[in-house]
DNA sequence: GTCTATACTTTGATAGAC
DNA sequence: GTCTATCAAAGTATAGAC
């Protein structure tokens, strides 16, 4: 049971300085130091090296943002106030930590598009997947599957492309303006006659 | 006459790197290589070594690419086909570079934003700038001038979120879907009876 | 499996000949 | 101002003791 914590702890350090470093910005040795675990343990557990464990902490960091975001938008009474409220909680997020975390994986998914193809299909998993699950969940209020896929794509870019100026600029100014942008665009695909009842799972 | 030459050929060989590697993703010896240059004579251009050749490339870039942006909304018959022409043309460039060149310090401005201060404030100078302009030109058609600054930020959002889906995904739907909401939030802000008539410029 | 020591490469940066 | 040689540090990766 002791491995299992070292492992865990090699990824959760690792997510972290992506998050703020991004990958190439990350070393080894700054992982085992800040995760207490002897440099050996990364080749242990990780025989790919820095890409194996890059590509696990892309997968992983996905999938938990995915649930996070979702749940947001689960406990919501309606669609429109949960995408808002996605965004809200970003920027609260994004202020605590002093404009260091946003999204986990986006500067990597950056820094490895035309550099590290392994690396890039892993980011692209995740985007696939987080566009799949919004285009689900607005596709409850927005018959047309196309305009729910358009405007699941949109709300994500708007998130992302906001990240890049608030932490930029420290400002939360962009992910509020982002944040109404996105609000908006979901409210005109849904349409005025269904804005009124935007609940989502309820026939 | 031969050493502006080098200065300049070294300033745009690393805007490149910037652009498809990142700011860490880039050596120095990686540079002058590429350009032709002995490797003293980024030392000689720029005293404060990496740090100040980021400096000026970051404000380059982005002034070069306001330039591009607005000169295609000037070209455009009124405002809202012009935002629409910037993401299609950066749609095509992306296709054109297999999708290597978007926006030329996104990457950058998401690896310093952290870690390194002084780049950070010119990726942020360089936001302004492109907020600053775009909110200028937003304001011509959109009189209310909090409303125009709101989809100014929202558009540029919009792009460059699109850049981080797009080049990860190699695909231009994210750069499609996108322009197609910045199309409509512009459209929604000028309001239906100025949508007709929506030409910039002219009172 | 855990942990340390080390090899090898590349990085940013400097010194000095020309 | 051009160019080369070199430095110290950090990068990833490996070998091997325990």
């Amino acid at each position: 049971m002791a491995t299992a914590g070292t492992r865990d702890r090699i990824l959760d350090t690792t997510a972290e300085f992506f998050r703020h470093n991004g990958y190439n910005g990350t070393g080894l040795k700054q992982i085992v130091a800040e995760a207490n675990a002897p440099f050996g343990s990364i080749y242990h557990f990780f025989p790919g090296g820095k890409e194996q464990l890059g590509r696990e902490v892309i997968s992983r960091s996905g999938l938990l943002y995915q649930e996070l975001l979702t749940g947001i938008i689960d406990s919501a009474p309606d669609m429109v106030s949960g995408i808002g409220d996605c965004f809200a909680g970003a920027a609260v997020v994004l202020v605590e930590t002093d404009y260091a975390d946003a999204c986990p994986i986006e500067t990597v998914a950056l820094e490895v598009a035309s550099t590290n193809e392994p690396l890039r299909e892993a980011t692209a998993a995740v985007f696939d997947s987080w566009i799949a699950a919004a285009t689900e969940r607005i596709a409850e209020v927005v018959p047309d599957q196309a305009r729910a896929r358009q405007v699941a794509i949109s709300v994500i870019a708007l998130l992302e492309g906001a990240f890049v100026l608030s932490r930029s600029l420290r400002s939360v100014e962009p992910l509020e303006a982002a944040g109404a942008t996105a609000v908006a665009a979901l409210r005109e695909a849904i349409g005025p006659e269904r804005a009124q009842r935007g609940r989502h799972g309820s026939g």
